[in-house]
DNA sequence: ATAGCATTTAGAGTCTAGTCTAAGTCAATA
DNA sequence: TATTGACTTAGACTAGACTCTAAATGCTAT
């Protein structure tokens, strides 16, 4: 799969696929004989996890450390678990954190629409 | 107030808050005879709004269009009240988004506490 | 009244995560 | 064969949101 393709499958730019693997997140990506890339089903794979987590706001840095535990083999996997339970905490509380907001946003907008707004922002 | 207790208060730094004030989010904060900022009740409702806002990652420019209509006036609610309901769709998506990663990234976790991980990163 | 800490300003610097540019290579088409 | 368009690289640039610096002034305790 070319590098256009890939990029429209997950919605991101050219640029930015050869950002992730410049970085080390995903490849390096086999080229065909005039250095093109052909991204494997295995890089698809990658691409989609690491999109995934991206979009949940997991810091490249950490998904980098993940990454480079995972090349290093089985002995890493505690490490591995380790690391994804912290995410998922941070992850929790960052739901917790904008649900909370929502609320209010919601509540807000409540009063705007009873035309109930008090006198402040 | 003074800026330090406001800043404990809010658990932010000196810095941000005189950043916000430049940028018109809050204030100007009156200051007193020799030019130190004391904060009103008024100006600490407004920071918990943009502190809350922010924290649900509204953007500065968003938030500091809200401000700049509700400081032009009642004649703005609309505007403004339409301006909070993009948002809060907005923040509906990215929650949502959150949450569908938070649950691959469980799933994962339990692969790892299961020992059912396949040889995929 | 002098030390030592907090506050002020303007403006420069930092960090993250891309995004863009320039210069070059390649394959397919007019 | 010349052009067009996609791809390549290294490296510069950008946006957003702070964060820090320097130099000046102010407040408090000794």
């Amino acid at each position: 799969m070319t590098i256009k393709e890939v990029a429209e499958k997950f919605n991101m730019t050219n640029d930015t696929l050869r950002y992730y693997e410049k970085v080390g997140l995903i490849g390096p990506v086999k080229k065909n004989s005039s250095g093109i890339r052909d991204y494997s089903d295995n890089d698809l794979r990658r691409i989609e996890f690491i999109k995934c987590m991206r979009s949940a706001g997991i810091s490249i840095e950490v998904l980098k450390k993940y990454v480079d535990l995972y090349e290093k083999g089985d002995s890493t996997k505690l490490e591995r678990q380790h690391l994804l339970e912290e995410e998922q905490e941070k992850l929790e509380e960052k739901i917790k954190t904008m649900t909370d907001a929502l609320d209010k946003l919601k509540y807000k907008i409540e009063l705007y629409k009873t035309d109930k707004l008090d006198k402040y922002l």
